[in-house]
DNA sequence: ACTCTGCCAAGAGGA
């Protein structure tokens, strides 16, 4: 067995230091980590301490509490002591303990290892046969699947499903909801990717006559009631686990026996359809296993029930305590490899082995995750000793089309997205949900916790379904309206006990002070009486997508080996030489038209688009119409004939584009949740198009086909439409903000693109250290910027006078940024009422001598665009915050300067403030009450890039530069937001941006406090 | 040492 890393760690201080260091439960080594929660009794979260193992028995030291105090001990042992368990990990304990020693073997007890880790039934019954296929499935989710069986199981699903509720098996009914489902926008793009029809009452139970059905056991008569649910949906904190379940029923259970009565027991259980091959196999029984151990604290079922529609047979699945155990070691081992993607080597972050390939031909054959399988043993896993012929053979008929570089690119990136997905991780609020009491979680904001149903639950659409509560009673003194909860953000409904968690997920519509009114995927009017909470889900999203893009990129096909050529082995892209071959003869003059309200830079990068084999670069820097570009580009290609996928990153970069488009009337098809779109842009969405009239193949069909240009964001590659369609360019706007795995998924589904970006502004985001210092955050921008031949530079811009644009000039661009013209160059801050504030300044000077005002009379002046106002005599010091970092002083300044200019005559919409850090924007906001504000917008810089303001109010906060301005880029884009005027508090000392200081006096925010602002 | 937006999901069956 492999020796885990923190044990080789203990035992090396073991050996160093003594047994007396290690044995004290307040060794450094395991120190609770903030976002932990640890709890006894029931729910129990155990922190283990350590771990010893011995032949056949492994004890734990464990504590509930977080100062590791008093610890407890667990014996894990018949098999148990297998799970991979190590310091560190959280665990929870099912069973009896005796004064503080736990017992986990045979006959009693579970443990469950990193319970807050939800894993799916279909996951774990998965792994039976695969454990490493169980992980792949995890890490690349979207493989799996694809076929006409599946599509089929699930409409029929479906078609049972609604049959039941209506409790109509007629034939009938049956072939109504049939042609229904069918027809059903839902499955339309699915069934237009396979092309085939199917008769759906074929697969149906030959016994129509219905529900309710019987089942025989030994004698047990079990008749089903009544229907409970359909697709309820389970989460399971206490085992780890979650799931979605068929059919939720009751049944009467008859038991004979001997001389007594025979008394009706009635239960619930869950009941798992199947509609292919009657197999009862070992995965489809551990299925509904799992469903009864998930939802033993909603109905405590003994059993379940396996269902196959194509015999009408009924299968009881009664599990014993050993099915269950096997299953649940099972888990801990899948979440054990999920949990810990990436191990530690000398300082050095490494992925981690998987487990053994399985070498049985058969069942890797249909494997949905073979490429996958084979791609991390060959890049990853690297393991030479292996020279089975069978696996030898399976890895290189599935990576041999790949290069060293290749496989290298492959393994960096999975590397670099489990480095942050453990980072994300941490902050997943979900398991607070699990363990914090509702009325904790409220004082964080994100949870509302006593709320009753109320009113009519009204179905808007399929699966929409909206609901009203209101707080029984006001159990804290605070309203609903405190919490940090709004409208359009994702939730999640569970009662206050705990026992119903998951209940619905949806989205919050409006809040009050004691209402709550959302949109929830489930109907539950059957739960009125129940108290509810009502979490904030941020939703961890996960890695999939780019874990996707990345397996993708290394498929053995021509889209991918010519994107492998261009992204990995950076091959040089090519360009024609002449533009006639690609323009038509009728499109030549409406371009020429569309070009005449171009610069120069700007119409050589549409040359450019147009003449590419591969690819373009387009450099947008600040202001410089890189929006207006695009849209234009659009155009042109359009008038050109030429279909093209628009992507970025955002909802709200795609959005800005089409809004200008829309303009131009070039027609557009946009993709992606109604929720998230502009609300201008709603009537070019397929939800839009499909409510005038989509019933058939060829209905839809023509949606997808018709127009030329297809807008979405990078995220949404998944959608039906790409399994058909090609374009002739795919055009990524912000590229240099996003990460290269996610920028890849559109490329896949053009023949060139264009990227458009500027890499001196800011990069993709990455939280995780290593991840970022090992290159996470280049772009793909960025990466293919070497090939000057593809870039074109925007470098006129219309947004800033000369002096603000000279400051971005000495600091970014060497002075390659040009004004687009006299007027842009010279504008200023117009103040009408200036005179009379600086002479109301003066006499206040003379009446206070003390204050020396002199620096805000030169700070005002709009002939100073800008202004560094250096805080460090005042002195100006940051404050750590529970939120983070903000300056109170710089707070008071700005509101200062801000009072001064409005009043000398700066509309407030004209204004903006920027700030590195959040907590900073909080103490201005707190400052900035007054209605004389309104309409001043302050921001973080991160969410102002792409904008800009007339004038610019920037606060540095902290007196060093600070991780996050000691970007350049961030700070370069801080600086090119203010058309007009720039004023920038700060204590620190820029030898690069040395012009334009103001040194404020001491106590400087202190000078105007009599004053009538 | 705090910047941020994306996603609907668990399962649909077959060797």
């Amino acid at each position: 067995m492999k020796t885990c890393l923190n044990q080789v760690h203990s035992d090396f201080f073991l050996r160093k230091m003594g047994t007396l260091m290690i044995k004290s439960p307040f060794c450094p080594h395991s120190k609770v980590p903030d976002h932990v929660i640890l709890c006894g009794g029931p729910k129990n979260r155990y922190w283990v301490i350590d771990v010893e193992e011995r032949p056949g028995l492994k004890t734990l030291t464990i504590s509930c509490s977080k100062l590791l105090h008093p610890a407890e001990t667990c014996l894990l042992r018949d098999g148990w002591e297998m799970t991979p368990v190590r310091p560190g990990d959280v665990v929870h304990l099912e069973g009896r303990s005796d004064g503080g020693s736990w017992l986990v073997d045979r006959e009693q007890g579970f443990l469950v290892l990193l319970p807050d880790s939800l894993i799916s039934g279909t996951s774990i019954s998965s792994s039976i046969r695969c454990m490493r296929r169980a992980v792949l499935g995890d890490m690349f989710k979207s493989f799996d699947g694809g076929s006409k069986q599946m599509l089929n199981g699930t409409m029929v699903h479906e078609v049972f499903q609604r049959a039941a509720t209506a409790k109509d098996f007629s034939l009938e009914t049956l072939s109504k909801l049939a042609d229904e489902a069918l027809h059903s926008p839902r499955y339309l793009g699915d069934i237009q990717h396979f092309f085939f029809m199917l008769i759906i009452c074929a697969s149906l139970p030959s016994s129509s006559g219905g529900a309710p059905s019987r089942c025989q056991d030994s004698g047990a008569v079990a008749t089903v009631t009544e229907l409970a649910d359909i697709e309820e949906n389970v989460w399971s904190p206490r085992f780890g686990l979650k799931g979605k379940i068929d059919v939720t029923a009751r049944v009467r259970i008859q038991r004979p026996r001997n001389g007594f009565h025979r008394i009706p027991e009635e239960k619930t259980i869950p009941l798992e359809l199947k509609t292919g091959r009657e197999s009862n196999s070992i995965e489809h029984r551990s299925q509904v296993i799992l469903y009864t151990l998930m939802t033993s604290e909603r109905y405590n079922p003994e059993a379940g029930f396996l269902l196959y529609l194509k015999t009408g047979n009924m299968h009881p699945v009664a599990p014993s305590h050993m099915d269950r155990r096997e299953l649940l070691k099972l888990r801990n081992t899948l979440v054990h490899h999920i949990h810990s993607c990436v191990e530690k080597e000398a300082e050095r972050s490494c992925l981690s082995r998987l487990p053994d390939i399985l070498t049985n031909r058969q069942t890797c054959q249909y494997c949905p995750q073979k490429r996958n399988c084979a791609l991390y043993e060959r890049a990853v896993d690297r393991s030479s000793a292996v020279t089975e012929d069978v696996i030898h053979e399976f890895i290189q008929q599935e990576t041999g089309h790949l290069t060293l570089p290749h496989l290298n690119y492959f393994s960096h990136w999975l590397l670099l997205c489990c480095l942050e997905s453990v980072t994300m991780e941490t902050r997943n609020i979900l398991n607070t949900l699990f363990t914090l009491a509702c009325v904790s979680s409220e004082k964080s904001g994100s949870c509302a916790g006593n709320l009753q149903l109320s009113g009519p639950v009204i179905a808007q659409s399929e699966g929409v379904f909206l609901h009203r509560f209101h707080r029984s009673h006001v159990a804290s003194q605070q309203g609903l309206t405190n919490s940090s909860l709004s409208s359009r953000d994702r939730i999640v409904v569970s009662d206050l006990e705990g026992r119903l968690v998951g209940l619905a997920t949806g989205y919050l519509c409006e809040v009050s002070q004691t209402a709550i009114s959302c949109t929830l995927d489930r109907d539950l009017s059957k739960f009125r009486g129940v108290t509810f909470r009502l979490d904030g889900d941020e939703g961890v999203v996960g890695f999939s997508t780019h874990l996707t893009n990345l397996s993708k990129l290394m498929e053995n096909s021509q889209d991918s080996d010519r994107l492998r050529e261009l992204v990995i082995d950076l091959q040089a892209p090519e360009f024609i030489s002449n533009l006639s071959s690609v323009l038509p003869r009728e499109a030549k003059d409406t371009v020429a038209d569309i070009l005449k309200g171009l610069n120069k830079p700007q119409k050589q990068a549409m040359k450019k688009v147009l003449l590419s084999k591969d690819y373009t670069l387009v450099v947008g820097m600040p202001g410089t119409g890189k929006t207006t570009t695009i849209c234009t580009l659009v155009r042109i290609l359009h008038a050109c004939g030429f279909s093209v996928l628009l992507t970025s990153y955002t909802h709200s970069a795609v959005d800005n584009i089409l809004l200008k488009l829309k303009r131009f009337r070039v027609g557009f098809l946009r993709l992606g949740q109604g929720q998230k779109v502009h609300p201008d842009i709603l009537p070019y969405t397929e939800e839009s198009v499909r409510k005038k009239g989509v019933h058939t193949l060829s209905d839809l069909e023509q949606l997808y086909n018709k127009e030329l240009i297809v807008a979405t964001t990078c995220m949404g590659i998944k959608h039906p439409i790409f399994t058909r369609r090609r374009f002739d360019f795919c055009i990524v706007d912000e590229a240099s903000q996003i990460s290269q795995p996610i920028c890849l998924g559109p490329l896949f589904y053009a023949k060139r693109f264009v990227l458009v970006g500027d890499h001196q502004q800011l990069p993709p985001i990455v939280q995780n250290h290593e991840a970022r210092s090992l290159g996470m955050d280049e772009s793909l921008f960025k990466r293919l910027e070497l090939h000057s031949e593809a870039v074109v530079q925007l470098n006129v811009q219309y947004r800033m006078n000369r002096q603000i644009m000279s400051l971005s000039n000495s600091l970014m661009y060497d002075g390659r940024l040009e004004c687009g013209s006299e007027r842009t160059a010279t504008a200023l801050l117009t103040l009408p009422f200036l005179l009379s504030v600086q002479s109301e300044l003066s006499s206040y000077s003379e009446a206070h001598p003390q204050h020396d005002l002199s620096w805000i009379q030169s700070t005002l002046l709009p002939s100073n665009p800008v202004c560094f106002l250096d805080c460090s005599m005042v002195p100006a010091l940051e404050s750590v915050e529970q939120g983070g970092i903000s300056n109170h002083t710089e707070a008071a300044l700005i509101h200062t300067l801000l009072s001064l200019l409005i009043k000398a005559g700066c509309k407030p919409s004209d204004i903006g403030v920027i700030a590195p850090y959040r907590q900073q924007l909080k103490t201005i906001l707190a400052l900035l009450q007054s209605p004389a504000f309104t309409g001043v917008e302050v921001n973080t810089v991160d969410r102002y890039q792409g904008r800009d303001k007339s004038l610019i109010i920037l606060s540095f906060v902290r007196s060093t530069l600070g991780e996050l301005l000691k970007d350049w880029r961030r700070l370069n884009v801080a600086i090119t937001r203010a058309k007009h005027k720039l004023l920038s508090l700060t204590s620190v000392s820029f030898p690069e941006l040395l012009l334009h200081i103001i040194q404020l006096p001491s106590a400087a925010h202190k000078a105007l406090p009599s004053m009538d602002l």
